[in-house]
DNA sequence: TAGACTAGTTACTTGAAAGTAGATTTTTGA
DNA sequence: TCAAAAATCTACTTTCAAGTAACTAGTCTA
């Protein structure tokens, strides 16, 4: 953001160019300044995630943010436009992260249960974290509009990936028949839960959490007998 | 409120006592009032509850409501203390609805399966109802204080009524073996992720997706198939 | 049929938090 | 050492929704 197109000051008319312009280096000048600035803007953004996920987003005044962050409220106009970008950001950010990571299992390769199988580690992985939970925590209604089909757009495209995984599967022979649209749906529900409740500190590491949630939603809950349960004998 | 030593209209001093209380019947007079009451309470409740789910709580004012209503705000008030009275009985009565219906699941007997899968019933069935809703779409930070300990407590009967027909089930050996808080944490997850998004008059019915999401719970995904299914020690 | 209680209204106060204006300090480059 | 730009502050306005005060119309009953 910030394109050079809008500058503060206009430039004084026939002053002689900036002498920083003069070929100091291939690279452009003052990267330590852009660098500082949004690595300031991150902190404000990381820094409202937790609280949103703490106190909840309307419990968490600008002011509240600011003051953990030592600064004034102003200050954080500097670095975000509204409250509503802070939130959005923080969404993005999250679902980036979750996006990002499905795309690392798919070119890792495998079979689709091996994809599937790290997909769903990454999703648990991400949504214990700031911006992750965000996901979970936040209804889309709290999203104005713009922004809130963008960020549907983007959940959908999660849940598209979860879907094809699901229906290789199927086709593969490794996943048992099933709809593959409920199917994705019930193992995002499954890993979103953790979001809603894990906190770091507690009983459960994060792994281990994620580790006995994806073994549950692979094998399901029935015994193995021959009883009630899948019908396959098997052991 | 409105106590009775603040009258609307100052009586008449030396006036004679109100003959309302000599004696009029053994019973309180005028159940039919208070039958209306009650029902514009609930009126008033249901419709909240419904809007919450719509536009989130912060979102939904008290005009809005009054307005669905076709009353003035301060009717509102004749029927509840305040807004977050409001929230926290549309909470109260979904978690009611649930709790009784396990309590109903338990005392129809057979064994802890049968048990179990009527009680995942049960829930997938209240959480895509109004105030069933409410428990999924309202997070926890929303409730102020006094309340949302009591919250979290009837939230937590239901959890341990889960973890208990699990660990039930997996004595019988008709559960695989497994912990059951993670267990139970999985299911509820997955139906509670119900809440978020089903919508009436969608594709599936409520019933449809109760059904597929329990049984893809029982069963997992994986295929009945020898190979990384059930048996193994995969990944 | 008075008069007390019920149910509802209009019009207000209040408070909290978002967002802004404009001054002020800090940094940086020449 | 100076001036311009960046970064931050203090002090303000605005907005919006919760909650209240105080009046009024209907209704039941003795």
């Amino acid at each position: 953001m910030a394109p050079p197109s809008t500058p503060r000051v206009a430039p004084k008319p026939g002053a002689r160019r900036p002498r920083a312009l003069a070929q100091p280096s291939p690279w452009p000048q003052a990267p330590a300044r852009e660098q500082q600035r949004e690595a300031k803007r991150n902190a404000v953004l990381s820094t409202a995630a937790q609280m949103f996920n703490e106190r909840g987003f309307h419990a968490t005044s600008l002011d509240d943010i600011a003051a953990r962050l030592q600064v004034s409220k102003p200050t954080l106009y500097y670095y975000v436009k509204n409250k509503d970008e802070i939130l959005l950001e923080c969404v993005k950010k999250g679902l980036h992260l979750i996006l990002e990571g499905i795309e690392a299992s798919r070119q890792a390769g495998g079979n689709a249960v091996d994809q599937l199988g790290a997909c769903m580690q990454v999703y648990a992985d991400i949504v214990t974290q700031p911006f992750g939970m965000c996901i979970i925590r936040i209804g889309d209604e709290e999203v104005p509009e713009p922004s809130r089909t963008e960020l549907r757009r983007m959940k959908s495209e999660i849940d598209q990936a979860f879907r094809r995984l699901v229906a290789q599967g199927v086709q593969e022979g490794t996943l048992a028949p099933c709809d593959p649209k409920m199917t994705a749906f019930v193992i995002a529900g499954a890993l979103s839960w953790i979001g809603r409740w894990y906190q770091s500190g507690g009983e459960y590491s994060a792994a281990q959490v994620a580790e006995q949630c994806i073994g549950t939603l692979m094998h399901g809950v029935l015994g193995p007998g021959p009883g009630p349960g899948r019908t396959a004998g098997d052991d």
